[in-house]
DNA sequence: TACTGTTTTTGAACACGTTCAACTGAACAT
DNA sequence: ATGTTCAGTTGAACGTGTTCAAAAACAGTA
């Protein structure tokens, strides 16, 4: 009984949060407001989130969980190509209403010492989560990638995505027409790469990816 | 002669900042301990600079104004993968003493509206002082660039050398190494692509990337 | 010198995110 | 029933970046 009024007051904080920030923006929803509109003290929001951008980390890992099922039908296409496209397209849609205060996810998106980055360690459940996704597309598609590029092509194909969806972010043309573009555009491209991988000409070039790769990850 | 005064006032309270965002790091640096240090009210410090992060966008405006006298010699060499190394590494070596609060300039980089972002309306003089560097050096080792990449490439350069930037501010290895080892992979195969470029093959390739360009920049 | 207008300087005040010592009350033990 | 415990809850307080009305210093004019 107790967990249970404790679990309700915890949604209870958490939407109205997300109803400020998509009424107001992130920036400009106070602490204050967010507890007085749940009926509860100031001090009860850090009982339950240790900081406010943590509402939003946490809005965006269950996000991720809901979004699992949503995926299903994107998961049916039998081109790679056509399987990545509507996975974005999913993720547009789904994040659609709350494209505004998503960007607070990215205030700190380069210093992976910072705990709302999505490489930081702290988020890495919810990008491994978000990996499987597309180790699954690249199984099931049965492309066919060179032995060494494959134990990190998922890895590449979610930054590629991290990418996208800073800019989807960010993109204030009418219904953000520039990044559907972006996608049709850059798609195509990364798919061509992923194939042309493979021909053994490129083996050096391959290499040299490879080594981009394990810097970056250090 | 009220300048004169007005005028010291300011690059004492800018130095002040420097030293201890240097000494405590920027989070921990206050107005407060800014102002105190340089002997003034606290006020003051927005009487001249418009917020903290200001004073590090003059920072780094004023950097690279010095930057650009200590950039000649590497604008001496022949080669363009050695000139483009030269410069970042003569960057590498003068922001190295305020590497760790120049992570403050990313706090919000890729927001296009935040003032700080590299790619803010505020930021353009800043910006396209930066990409003369890249021009003269596409300019004065003869490289050729097809005519429909040409208007682009310093801007291309540009952002390149951002990522590396980006990449070295968080870059936690000794000496920065890790940084030094990207430059070192990522420039060649950036200097053999554009020459690629140059192959008629090549032109539906070349138009994608012209495409995305144009999206990204609106 | 005295008056006027402008630039510089002050420090208290504001709103924010966050912390914390104190209080409440339901669940359980005696 | 009474006492004990502790998750849940409170609201004042802290330190922060920032704003602002007022004071002070200055330059020019009479």
């Amino acid at each position: 009984m107790r967990q249970q009024r404790s679990a309700e007051t915890r949604v209870k904080i958490l939407e109205a949060a997300l109803d400020l920030f998509r009424e107001r923006g992130f920036p400009e929803s106070t602490m204050r407001e967010i507890a007085a509109r749940s009926g509860v003290a100031t001090g009860l929001a850090y009982y339950y989130f240790a900081s406010k951008d943590a509402i939003v980390l946490e809005y965006y890992q269950r996000a991720l969980e809901d979004l699992g099922p949503l995926l299903e039908p994107a998961q049916q296409h039998k081109k790679l190509e056509d399987r990545l496209n509507a996975i974005l397209e999913a993720k547009f849609q789904y994040f659609e209403p709350n494209r505004r205060f998503l960007g607070a996810l990215m205030s700190n998106a380069a210093d992976p010492a910072s705990p709302l980055s999505p490489f930081s360690e702290p988020s890495r459940p919810i990008r491994e989560f978000d990996f499987a996704q597309f180790q699954r597309a690249l199984d099931e598609t049965g492309v066919s990638i060179p032995k060494d590029l494959a134990p990190h092509m998922a890895k590449i194909l979610w930054m590629y995505q991290m990418g996208i969806l800073l800019f989807w972010i960010y993109d204030r043309s009418e219904g953000q027409s520039r990044s559907r573009q972006l996608v049709k555009r850059s798609l195509g491209m990364v798919v061509l790469l992923l194939k042309l991988s493979n021909l053994p000409l490129l083996k050096p070039a391959r290499k040299t990816v490879l080594d981009l790769v394990g810097i970056l990850e250090g």
